[in-house]
DNA sequence: CATTGCCGTGTTGTGAACAATACTGTTAAC
DNA sequence: GTTAACAGTATTGTTCACAACACGGCAATG
């Protein structure tokens, strides 16, 4: 499952760069062409991503690109806002000098991009700052959990930067997670991750009530 | 992939119920014989199972059981608290009065279980009660997230019930998460639910010490 | 005109055969 | 006595072909 393996990464990584949209139909011919793999290997990577939740797949039927509502994301980020509050926590109590000094730059970083506005970087470095934070924290199971949460709701995180002020209030919740990190305050940590995240599902929230695709 | 599934709910069941121990070697041919289907099941089986964490593949070395570490089922454990917490939270906002009264009737026979002494029935029971929760939650992507959890550690829990004096501890442990929830009160249950498996977590610890194996 | 039955096409599900790889025990050499 | 090379076996990885099923259009019927 050497080569396998790499199929359902590339597999994952064009459905998370938007390559196959929500909904569409995976045929396992065309896929296995494309990547210039035997159907064989195309089927263990559907399985493999069923199981992350990021295809769906049918009895008979094939596979499509899953469909996440905004009320599933509402559920993957509280969910994540639990197990992302461990995380903070942990980090708090196991940072390393050097890790310390990584979460400021990534967060002088995120003022940077705010300050000029671009919400491309600003998304990117978001996740670059909760991806270390996982590192941090050494917790295998919590990280790996936290992973695919995210990337299950990827598609809604994105257009979250994308709303007017929303950068900003980011920005200093980040700031507060980050400060509760460097000064070892494993409950501040938890606690200003919670909070972030409670705001980001007040954005989907508001959004749920009339939206009813993507 | 009607017949598959099943095939995989048996395999994941006889893994459960230890009729494959971990380390065990899991044979494609083998198992095809067992379940009376062909080697793609299996196949498809093994990966599924490998994605949730219950089996361990490596390339062209074949698939055993995996062997979770008494370190790795603290994680587990943590995690879980992290994420029941939130169910025990949302079960209290959300039980029914029929809800209610099925977690007092499942306290009952918990109670009833530890003044017989009967390990087995309360370990079932006590299984019966946080899956129960989850139900009342309605919270679909914590309810697979903690199924999987539990799951992976399955072995481990079944030795704490084996544990001199535990049952009774566990018990007043329940009974405080069964009153919050029925008093409606989401954040005692939180907390009360968090004290459970961090007492649980405890106990591992303590083992973590002096055991190396299984 | 609506509905039902039927057939053709596309796609998945499954089984069998073959190739490639890793493990085991044996023999030979140093 | 220890190590290295070697063959034999067991198991996985891959490909192919075919059967099973679902969907679409078309025609026949009421």
């Amino acid at each position: 499952m050497a080569i396998a393996a790499s199929v359902t990464d590339q597999l994952r990584d064009d459905i998370l760069e938007g390559a196959f949209p929500p909904g569409e139909r995976l045929i396992e011919l065309q896929l296995a062409e494309r990547y210039g793999v035997g159907r064989a290997a195309i089927r263990a990577a559907l399985v493999e991503l069923d199981a992350e939740g990021l295809v769906r797949r049918e009895a008979n039927r094939g596979a499509t690109v899953r469909r996440i509502s905004v009320t599933e994301a509402v559920e993957i980020t509280q969910a994540r806002a639990a197990l992302e509050g461990l995380i903070a926590g942990l980090a708090a109590e196991r940072a390393t000098d050097g890790e310390r000094d990584e979460l400021c730059a990534l967060l002088a970083e995120m003022t940077d991009a705010v300050e000029h506005e671009d919400k491309l970087a600003y998304s990117k470095l978001n996740r670059a700052l909760h991806g270390t934070l996982c590192r941090i924290a050494r917790h295998r199971v919590a990280d790996d959990l936290v992973a695919n949460l995210r990337n299950r709701a990827a598609h809604h995180q994105f257009r979250l930067a994308l709303v007017p002020g929303r950068a900003a209030e980011s920005l200093a919740q980040h700031r507060a997670i980050v400060e509760a990190v460097t000064a070892g305050d494993g409950p501040a940590a938890e606690a200003a991750m919670r909070d972030h995240l409670a705001s980001v599902i007040d954005v989907l929230r508001h959004w749920e009530a009339f939206d009813t695709r993507a």
